[in-house]
DNA sequence: GCCTTATACCTTGACCACTTAGGTATCGCG
DNA sequence: CGCGATACCTAAGTGGTCAAGGTATAAGGC
């Protein structure tokens, strides 16, 4: 099983970082996530989807047709400038956000 | 300003850290997490009351009434035996999954 | 030939935590 | 006397996620 229930917020940045490996395809890029955090990360496709057509509206992903490795139609994405911009700034967040709960959760422990 | 928007999720964690610390009431809860976190997170007051509500219904806390260190009647929380359980696995849990978030975020750096 | 699994996309409904924006009341300070 | 801090509360709205469906094709087992 693996993968427990997504904070609300961070599916985002995950997209991004995904995408900004390279040209990928939805369906890969919830393998992408679940893959590189060793199915600690299970990205629903009701999440997944929704998000991605999120993403394009907001002009951070660019999306067009192609063929996947194993010879399906896909739908590619790839990061726009402003997608990466926003990237950095989202995983900067991020990364406070962790350390403040960190440290809150440290608190007390001589 | 300091203190943005919370990822949803972390709230409770939080709540029942800060209350594992010791017998505290609402709104010392609220100061305690802008506190410890040094100004990084901010809980609206929107937030924070419901969620109290919650946790107590829950069974994860305990609230009796009393007086305040500024001398005003205050609803003061204690943590029960089941709310420090929840504690210990939830702050597990956000470890894990900070983890996973911070591999995500990281891959791709030789 | 069929069935399951994986791939690859999608949507709808319901939930619920959070934000925004109010409200009450007391106290201390200038 | 007004203002900020303390201390509690609620209601409406937003919006991301989950649960649960749906379509279609390809590969592999039996």
């Amino acid at each position: 099983m693996g993968g427990s229930d997504l904070f609300v917020g961070t599916l985002d940045v995950l997209i991004l970082k995904a995408v900004s490996q390279g040209r990928m395809h939805g369906y890969a890029i919830g393998r992408w996530i679940r893959q590189t955090t060793k199915d600690a990360l299970t990205v629903q496709e009701g999440a997944l989807y929704p998000a991605l057509h999120r993403l394009e509206r907001k002009g951070l992903l660019e999306e067009d047709w192609g063929v996947s490795e194993t010879g399906r139609e896909a739908k590619y994405y790839k990061i726009t400038a402003t997608g990466r911009r926003r990237l950095r700034s989202e995983a900067a967040r991020w990364k406070e956000y962790a350390d403040a709960v960190a440290l809150a959760l440290a608190a007390g422990e001589a």
